[in-house]
DNA sequence: TCTTTTAGACTGACCAGTCAGTACAAAAAG
DNA sequence: CTTTTTGTACTGACTGGTCAGTCTAAAAGA
């Protein structure tokens, strides 16, 4: 049993996040297979033994780290394209907004995920690939219902753009993290809202 | 020296570029750390001992191939851009065409490139960033030239939309290849220069 | 009492890097 | 022409170290 079960409590549940934060920070810097179970135990403070007493494995942490970190990149998402007030591309322009808040809040769960997303033959490979097409998904829902709106032109491949939509945000939130941290959320988001808002607008 | 010494011949250059090839498949599939000397030898079809021959560690053999590879790229571009005959932003246009062909012909280094170009505290990690740099200043430069001939707004952070481009192309492109490899270069080619051409174009 | 965590010793697999030696071709010597 | 030397490229067994995962006995919560 996981014991009290409050929101966010319960003592097994507290070191389980010690380990996800620790294994996030470690692995987006040195990446997975560089980042000793040893290492990630440490900087969580906890006993080795611990890990394994919370996780089957190395792999299976890292998995339900993921599956974690993507679930609330979705709720975040779809929250921001919750809101039915204002048009359908505003709502894409909000979740736009939302992805960069959530990878400026998470950084490290965001760099992580631009190294691991694209790797093939790797155990959680499948996990990801899942996890990708959830996240797509809510994008191109909203590109749908802003073509259904007359918003965006007919023609459009939602399925390509909410791909391109979803990888641009994560590099360019990442890139500009990394390189110019200096930079505002807004002056970021204004860049990646003009080019979406752009030619894809009908005439 | 270096024996015998033809255009792309040279038995020792031969093996180098086996490795480079052996290397950058293997560390696109499992990345850096998981992917051991021996591996990279064996599919190589060269003795480990080869490897230390050709190249002073595994370190080394990356930074190698990470030069060589973006070098390919940046000379890619920039004879995309060199065309003088159309306006500028056709030229922008042309290198993003450039970029999506040079990813499609090399998967396995685009993969790999996105994998490690935002990770922190790793040995190759300034090389890498100068390669960056090197790109993005090409495209920027693209941009500027289209700014100043007043086809895109005089206002427009050329540094950052040039990363923004980018990092979009490469991601776009390796996620094409990755889910949707079907698709044709053209269709996604008409998607981003659809997005590039869209808003930014002074009204 | 039952669950969770601790501290850390230990094992077996794996792996980066080394090194003594082989293969071979071209040059030098006889 | 034949023999010897020299330099380059490559080989693969070996070494020292690292790391995932196990195990145990005992303490600390709840």
């Amino acid at each position: 049993m996981t014991s009290t079960r409050a929101g966010g409590g319960g003592r097994r549940e507290q070191t389980r996040q010690k380990l996800f934060v620790a294994a996030q920070q470690l692995i987006a810097e040195q990446g997975f297979s560089a980042t000793s179970v040893d290492e990630i135990a440490e900087r969580a403070g906890v006993a080795k033994g611990t890990v394994y007493y919370n996780f089957k494995n190395k792999n299976e942490l890292f998995e339900e780290l993921l599956r974690h970190g993507v679930g609330l990149l979705n709720a975040s998402l779809r929250e921001a394209g919750a809101g039915r007030e204002g048009a359908p591309i505003d709502q894409l322009d909000a979740m736009i907004r939302a992805g960069l808040a959530f990878i400026e809040q998470y950084r490290a769960f965001a760099r992580l995920l631009l190294s691991e997303l694209w790797r093939t033959n790797r155990a959680w490979q499948s996990t990801l690939t899942l996890l990708r097409e959830e996240a797509v998904s809510v994008v191109r829902g909203a590109l749908d219902d802003a073509v259904a709106a007359g918003e965006l032109r007919e023609d459009l491949d939602t399925g390509l753009v909410a791909a391109a939509v979803f990888g641009m945000v994560l590099v360019v939130a990442v890139d500009w993290l990394t390189f110019q941290p200096e930079r505002s959320l807004d002056d970021v988001h204004a860049v990646l809202s003009t080019m979406v808002r752009g030619r894809l607008a009908a005439e």
